[in-house]
DNA sequence: TGTACATCAGTGAACGCGCGTTCACTGATGTAC
DNA sequence: TGTACATCAGTGAACGCGCGTTCACTGATGTAC
């Protein structure tokens, strides 16, 4: 069943989206590569023609996931406002669509090459986003900033406590939305 | 090959520490019930006399690799020298023997009941020292801290440029230092 | 434009392999007398 | 204190099972004429 051109670019690129989400939601080694290959609606058998192993579409995956969105030129760069999403209730209970250096950061320690660099560019993204969202605009205040986003995140998954969960979140939000 | 109770207790308490180690080494999942085993100088067979499974092991053994070591009496709690050994380059590079709520907490979001019943329940502790530490002495700027503290020590680990990795580590100090 | 054939994306069975867990067995420990 | 026996912690082979990966096959696509 041979498919045209086109389909089999969107066929990879629905691969790399549900591979991106399954991912974030459950962590590299959870998920297998016939749920990610069913969750694009194709079988595990056509994987190897899209990419060369499991840490190949990790690289990639991650890769994608961590490109920011183009960001809007009609809004101005609002740090509060900023915080204030990445810090929300929906971003923490909806982690397959959220930031992956959260999601993935203690796992992505411990893949090979490929995965851990598609990790520093995607944080070197991120930086030089809050840079343009600072005041100051001075590189260590940004490094300081994403990591308390990212603790926070973690963290707020991690318990089991939903009120202290909401007490991060809201403990965090105070803290970096005024530099 | 029966062995005295005084050696049964011994070999529990060996399991234990090398399955804390190796789970904040490598993660829950890439760590096998015979790894554990065999660091612990036993066979794998003998696990299931000590645990009823591997996520029984996993929240044992996280709950004890974050129980807080008695603090000296001796020393005055000091928040600078905390932050300077947490952001540290040996703790990065040690995860083993270091905090758990890094290495192991995205993993811990998705790990059944009684692992995040650890986990959070670790935290509690960790904010209880961190509150002493800071000057206000107030829970909210502990949780941020504590948020900043994990987030670094995250992405520090997780990053494949070295210079990348200091310079977070830096950052995050500059800014838990001085609350 | 139509036709014949080569190409190749996707299918699904099969492969080694390693995992968590079970179990019959061993032999040193603990206990009853 | 010594002896006989019951207990049980540890051993290592074995069990299902699911994983990443391979491969012969299928049939629609792309191309040469």
């Amino acid at each position: 069943m041979r498919v045209t051109r086109e389909q089999f670019q969107e066929n990879r690129r629905r691969i790399l989206e549900a591979a991106g989400r399954l991912f974030r939601e459950k962590g590299f080694s959870a998920v297998t590569v016939a749920e990610v290959m069913e969750a694009a609606g194709l079988t595990h058998g056509g994987f190897y023609g899209h990419f060369a192993s499991k840490e190949d579409l990790a690289a990639q995956a991650l890769a994608q996931a961590l490109t920011p969105a183009p960001r809007d030129p009609g809004t101005a760069p609002d740090l509060a406002g900023f915080v204030a999403a990445y810090l929300s209730a929906a971003h923490r209970d909806r982690p397959g669509a959220g930031c992956a250096l959260a999601a993935l950061g203690a796992e992505a320690a411990r893949q090979p090459a490929p995965v851990r660099r598609a990790f520093t560019e995607g944080l070197e993204a991120r930086l030089a986003r809050m840079q343009e969202v600072l005041p100051e605009g001075d590189r260590a205040a940004a490094l300081a900033a994403v990591s308390g986003l990212v603790g926070a995140l973690v963290l707020a998954r991690a318990v089991d406590d939903p009120a202290l969960s909401d007490e991060i979140l809201a403990a965090a939000r105070g803290a970096l939305s005024r530099p």
